[in-house]
DNA sequence: TACTATTGAATATCAAAGATGGTCAAACCG
DNA sequence: CGGTTTGACCATCTTTGATATTCAATAGTA
């Protein structure tokens, strides 16, 4: 039985589709419509539309209120070197690096090949070691792909 | 009186029948068809389908959990199961890796995109760790990019 | 008219409960 | 002894509900 998440999920990506940058849902009419509990709700956008995924979320309380849900447009090399420099410090989880990676494909800087390649030189299994260093080798091996991307830029900068 | 494991397993190769490349099982529900301990399914599945016999396990907890058994497909040209299971051992020098990676290239199995991200993520600065666990840990990422590039469906097999 | 209090309509938060799968060591059995 | 089986305990993800917070509209008041 699939979780009601992913259908939700789903949901909300296809309402994002037809190239709009962003939409506007109701909580309390959404959960109604999956019959859930509106928390639910929450809980997909806090977990599945973060920023790391490429989109942030405002919102409105009372009359009227709303939830905003924004796509970011990629603007490919400023934000790599944001991703280098800033987003993965000396240490990220292997949660963090799976939607950096994931965004890198949807908006195209990746190939679903290369994010697949990416997603497995970072998992758990792969950087088998102590808790207290698996996320720091982890940010090293991620930064090191991201610089590998960012030194493709001349070529395909379409 | 034949062990319960072997008829896991000849059950769960039944469901790769049939072309699939992969099958998703639920591993409270196995249990309980063979009205045994859900730990009994994990040990089917450490023991009988690991990548030296040609499978790939991939998991997800929580409700609408499972787990994904995938056959790897037998190599395209290249002897990908092989590297996986011998030429890497515990431990591989970046050096190892890189043939292998240009091999890939050389073979048509890789991109060079690809085989970039690969060296990337196995060369020395990715992996910063003193000599002694350095080429440890390159075997287990190497490994698993190819674990990855072993389970990729087939499409472009030319 | 202005200003404030009240009320109803939303969303946010957070912790608990539920639903899976994972680990590991001990018991079991041939 | 080596492979199998079990069970107790853990980790992770989902779902729900109670409670808090915020906003808009309206009612009340001088």
């Amino acid at each position: 039985m699939k979780p009601l998440t992913d259908s939700i999920e789903a949901f909300i990506k296809s309402l994002l589709e037809e190239g709009q940058a962003q939409v506007d849902v109701q909580r309390n009419e959404l959960a109604q419509y999956f019959r859930c509990a509106p928390s639910q709700i929450t809980y997909v956008l806090s977990t599945r539309f973060t920023p790391d995924h490429g989109y942030v979320i405002e919102s409105r309380r009372g009359g009227g209120g709303y939830i905003r849900i924004v796509r970011l447009r990629e603007s490919r090399g400023s934000n790599l070197l944001y991703l280098i420099n800033k987003r993965i410090g000396d240490s990220i989880s292997q949660r963090d690096s799976e939607a950096i990676i994931s965004q890198l494909f949807t908006s195209d800087v990746v190939t679903e090949n290369e994010a697949r390649l990416m997603r497995a030189a970072v998992s758990g299994e792969a950087i088998n070691l102590p808790v207290a260093f698996k996320d720091a080798l982890r940010a090293s091996v991620l930064r090191q792909m991201l610089l590998e991307i960012a030194s493709r830029a001349e070529e395909d900068d379409s």
